[in-house]
DNA sequence: CTGAAAGCGCTAACAC
DNA sequence: GTGTTAGCGCTTTCAG
């Protein structure tokens, strides 16, 4: 292990203290010219870095940030990382990152050495099965040690902080709405993420719109997918048993999966059955027939989540900590092969 | 800011000095039974926490690892990066990632930055404009620097560390002779990344395997997509002016816009012309029809990597580096709807 | 069993 | 202009 270049070794090289070649390294105006060049230029040629940890321990201010997603596969949470990777680069802070997989305690752990003082704040969209559990005190905890959080996507009313989210129930609420206005009355809803807060919201959306528009609500249409399902079986067993004459997908690859058993059953899209999922990821344009979405702007959540951030650093640093904020982001349907107009 | 608790704190709280309460916490057998208990209770309720800039002034060691991946709305760098969180883990390791958008100023800045300190060592996939430039000294000085460095997928001979890459002349051999082998003879190609070193080994594969099967190369057939190119207008031109029965593309979306160019001006897929697309995400095989793709492993050339780097932070801790290694990984052919045994 | 003290690398107030 | 010193939070050696 070659050892590293440090003021110490520097000012031996000079004869001089440490403290001289600190400042000659700041450009002090204490130091002559001609030191500052000479140590500069030496300091250059030799690769000398300042100790970040010595820096950090003077400062106390990590400069990073860290983030906690479910799963970075999904294009919606490579969005989201993308998003807040650009803002927080251009406040100047890193970002660690860590995976929970939907795991709770990988979500914990993650936390917990987040807290440590690793980062100066985090970012998280909670995992599934801590949204199945209810358990949240890791993040309240945090909150206490003034470590700065903001939830994204998938967030809880019991921790109090910023948060961006989508209006799921709207989003469900607008695409039921567009299949009624388009003179489909019996719309069943595919859903393998029954557990998360963004599947209930939109199943509420769902039930909502179909209430205003004075259509009874069927349970039987609402397929809830288990991790042990088939969701092949399930399919048949609705669609042998009642008219479905619309199809709404809570995500993205339960509508890939359906809009291949519809195919394979011979069903005609848009004809038979009209189609809409909810999409993270661009599968949706590509498929044949294509299928109109419901998009959301993963790169803009994580962007407003940052920012959200960086300002509550800012208020944790200057003591001024003020009320938590939630910015809601619109999705947007996009209307493409899967639904027609009767 | 409300002031985090140290030993201090807590050595005053109980009136003992600051080594008495760091062994308590250790639970060294120095300290009393007694002493120890009512310490780390009280450490515990109050959210005892080691200053973790302290912790690496002494250790000097950081247990985190750097990441810098072009792009991470690419599945393929996604799946890389899934696999070396899941190792890095394992191993104790934090991940530290930075996207350099194929930037070659963003790529320095990130290594300059790892370099600091701020990681033991770090992982990188070349940005394209640095294979471009040719210019890695940035990389060769972090080495200096006895910071740990593994490339991946798209290295560079010029730097000497360990690399995890795929054998992408042969998978392109390989994928050309599977067109010889169904008597297509007039194979063209089309690349949006002759730029970088991953490009170019494909389209060397792409050549041999013509040459050893004494078919003469044609580069009009060999279609490099630019930035400002029209990929719609160079393939008109091609598939107009000359024979086509097989068409190798080098790259997921080139793939699908090259599928759906083909599909628009009614060529039967894949009896008029065969189509394999290398591949980093699920797209080729959710269209119609399901592309015959050439896969990479991402996940596992992220776990191999990062094992390459735990090894060699080992290495480097121990003062015995060994010699550079390479592992190649292979890829498949997945055969599906896009090509056809005449 | 407990404490004093040195030191990790750096900064900054102050002294010379 | 330059140097001395204290201190950031922690570990560890050594003395008592």
């Amino acid at each position: 292990m070659k050892k590293k270049l440090t003021l110490k070794t520097i000012a031996k090289h000079f004869n001089v203290s440490i403290a001289t070649i600190s400042k000659a390294l700041k450009n002090s105006y204490d130091i002559s010219e001609e030191r500052r060049k000479e140590v500069q230029k030496f300091a250059k040629e030799n690769g000398y870095k300042p100790n970040i940890f010595a820096l950090g321990l003077k400062r106390n201010k990590t400069n990073t940030i860290g983030l906690i997603l479910p799963n970075i596969l999904n294009l919606y949470f490579a969005k989201v990382f993308s998003g807040v990777e650009k803002i927080a680069n251009e406040h100047g802070y890193n970002v660690v990152i860590c995976i929970s997989n939907d795991n709770y305690q990988k979500e914990v752990d993650a936390t917990n050495m987040f807290v440590n003082g690793t980062v100066d704040g985090f970012i998280v969209s909670l995992a599934e099965e801590t949204q199945k559990l209810q358990n949240y005190s890791h993040f309240k905890n945090a909150i206490k040690q003034d470590v700065g959080l903001v939830m994204i996507d998938r967030v809880t009313d019991e921790v109090n902080c910023d948060k961006v989210i989508v209006n799921d129930a709207k989003a469900a609420y607008d695409a039921t709405e567009y299949f009624i206005s388009n003179q489909r009355k019996n719309i069943a809803l595919v859903s393998i993420i029954s557990h998360t807060s963004v599947g209930k919201l939109r199943i509420q959306g769902y039930k909502k719109a179909l209430e205003n528009n004075n259509i009874l609500v069927d349970e039987n249409l609402i397929i809830r997918v288990g991790k042990n399902d088939d969701l092949e079986t399930l399919l048949k067993v609705v669609l042998g048993s009642r008219k479905v004459d619309a199809l709404l997908c809570l995500e993205e690859t339960a509508t890939i999966s359906t809009l291949e058993i519809l195919k394979k059953l011979h069903y005609k899209i848009p004809e038979n059955i009209s189609l809409i999922g909810f999409t993270n990821g661009e599968l949706l344009q590509h498929v044949t027939p294509k299928v109109t979405s419901v998009s959301q702007h993963g790169v803009f959540m994580g962007e407003q989540a940052m920012r959200f951030l960086a300002a509550k650093l800012k208020e944790i640093e200057e003591d001024k900590v003020s009320s938590s904020k939630t910015k809601i982001v619109k999705t947007t349907i996009l209307e493409r092969e899967s639904t027609i107009k009767l």
